[in-house]
DNA sequence: TTGTAAGCGTTATCAG
DNA sequence: CTGATAACGCTTACAA
């Protein structure tokens, strides 16, 4: 059925191994112009293409990392997946997604990453706590990344705290945080930054929270809330998702934006450039995110027992016409 | 380092293959319950966890589908990746997704179908020349599927004769239709109701033409359009981020939506929703076409020589506050 | 420069 | 009910 080393061999009456060697054409291993020849045109001819079981058996390596994200649904956590199969693709790397939840690092889980073949593991965000039984290299990424992986952290601290104090310096009285209750936690770089600064100038905290972090959460509790609370005039939001769907939930009840409040959101998707008005933003640098993720894993396969990588990438504020 | 049947099988000196029994447990083979249970214990306490490669190279099967789409960066084929994610997890295989173009069926392609150790592919989009000579498994959904492989096609016809309709039916004088030129086909249900509406009314067809389905090519593009022609009221848009990159560009010209121009999009990504006001679209029945396409994939994959399968579904035109 | 032999971790087949 | 043995297709190490 499918064509093997052994069939293209046969066919040209030498050893599987010389094949094998031309079309891995391994610089160390020498072969005569003639016979590379002759094996890469049968290979072409007899339409060969090699076994990635066979040979991930017979290397232990299967070319295959995971990206494991919290939510595949969100829009932010898609485009960091694409930018990665983009790089990874260069480098002849598959990769495959998936949830941290339900991809469980442990080998009892019948979906668990030690079940998967894989090389690597690369995490977007953190609490990760089930992933230091997983036996292979990992790479968290996100805001507040492991003590005990190879980390690339973004900073978000700075960009938050002049997205709060840019509300309140441009008239807002009323600035107020939405955020899921699971992230109201102190290592929330938005959270702190929001308390601080509220704290700082003397302003009561508003917390609103959705129940998680989808955009019909938010759209859903901000209406709520407002109906309950009144309107805050600034809204501090700790991701974009949840910004569109408190935007869309202001605008279903007749509230203006940007005149009646004002929205920020986190992460810089592509969305929020293309609402009315564009959305301001805090964005991370994702290129430089995933190419610096992709080059510690690297690093790390070659050679397992480095000293642990790390860097921190700044995030920036956007502020688009409002 | 990793665990393997035969240290289990050591371990509780029976051998491997009373070890794999046990751990795939097949109906159809008979094992002492004492035995299954003490290598269920040592299997579980030693955390073994089967090798994939091995597993793959041993049965031909890999439990790993691709899932192939004309650009990964489009919300809508997210969208539909994701679905079969979820779907594909229930039966316990993997997908890996990735585009058309890159991800040529022919083995000499590095990066070819054939080279990646698939059982089956889903490929949402057509123009699939290629890929007749990929050899396994393939199972082809979208508005113009081959006509070769299994199918899941959506009808696009009548939901876009609506819509054209609806512009015209409720007062806009000029309905322009957005879409790339590769896209400007007789096979196109879109393009092919909008022209035909179009001539029944006795209006002149107006073709807005970005270079790819980008929001960023629509929004330059729509913005050129209207500096040269002038802006018509109704927009008929190939598709979502055609609609919402238009939608920018229009705006950023001062242009108000819905008062001046009404705009109609296709394929029902969540973002026209969260809008302002909220994005009229066709909309896919995706859940109903993913477990389709999936079933049919199953099918053919337990039996290669079944007659060609195929469905048809129906796309529904969404109205939204305008 | 090329070939031979062994092994990677499973599962299939056939004996016991 | 359980166990040997032979694949599966490839690569690594060592011989020639």
């Amino acid at each position: 059925m499918t064509v093997t080393l052994k069939d293209i061999a046969e066919h040209l009456n030498v050893s599987k191994m010389t094949v094998s060697r031309v079309l891995n054409n391994k610089s160390s291993d020498f072969i005569t112009e003639a016979t590379r020849q002759r094996v890469q045109e049968a290979a072409r001819v007899m339409g060969y293409a090699p076994n990635r079981a066979a040979q991930a058996l017979a290397t232990g390596q299967t070319r295959r990392i995971a990206f494991l994200s919290p939510s595949m649904g969100s829009r932010f956590f898609q485009e960091v997946a694409n930018r990665f199969h983009q790089i990874l693709l260069n480098d002849k790397y598959e990769i495959i997604s998936g949830e941290l939840d339900r991809q469980a690092a442990d080998s009892t889980h019948p979906g668990g990453l030690s079940r998967m073949g894989l090389d690597g593991v690369l995490i977007y965000g953190g609490r990760l706590g089930s992933f230091v039984e997983y036996k292979g290299p990992v790479v968290n990424m996100g805001p507040h990344c492991s003590e005990v992986f190879d980390a690339v952290n973004v900073d978000l601290y700075p960009a938050s705290r002049q997205a709060v104090e840019w509300l309140f310096e441009t008239g807002a009285k009323r600035v107020a945080h939405i955020l899921p209750p699971s992230a109201q936690n102190d290592w929330d770089d938005r959270y702190r930054a929001y308390r601080e600064v509220s704290r700082e100038r003397d302003k009561n905290p508003e917390y609103i929270q959705p129940p998680d972090w989808s955009r019909a959460a938010a759209r859903n509790t901000i209406q709520e809330y407002v109906k309950t609370h009144g309107c805050p005039d600034g809204l501090f939001c700790a991701n974009d998702d949840l910004a569109i769907g408190a935007y869309r939930g202001l605008r279903d009840m007749g509230i203006r934006v940007p005149d009646q409040v004002r929205l920020i959101g986190c992460d810089g998707i592509e969305d929020t450039e293309y609402l009315d008005p564009p959305m301001s933003t805090i964005v991370q640098p994702l290129e430089e995110m995933c190419k610096n993720a992709w080059e510690f894993l690297k690093r790390r396969l070659k050679k397992g027992n480095l000293p642990r990588q790390r860097m921190t990438c700044e995030a920036q504020l956007i502020l688009r016409e409002q």
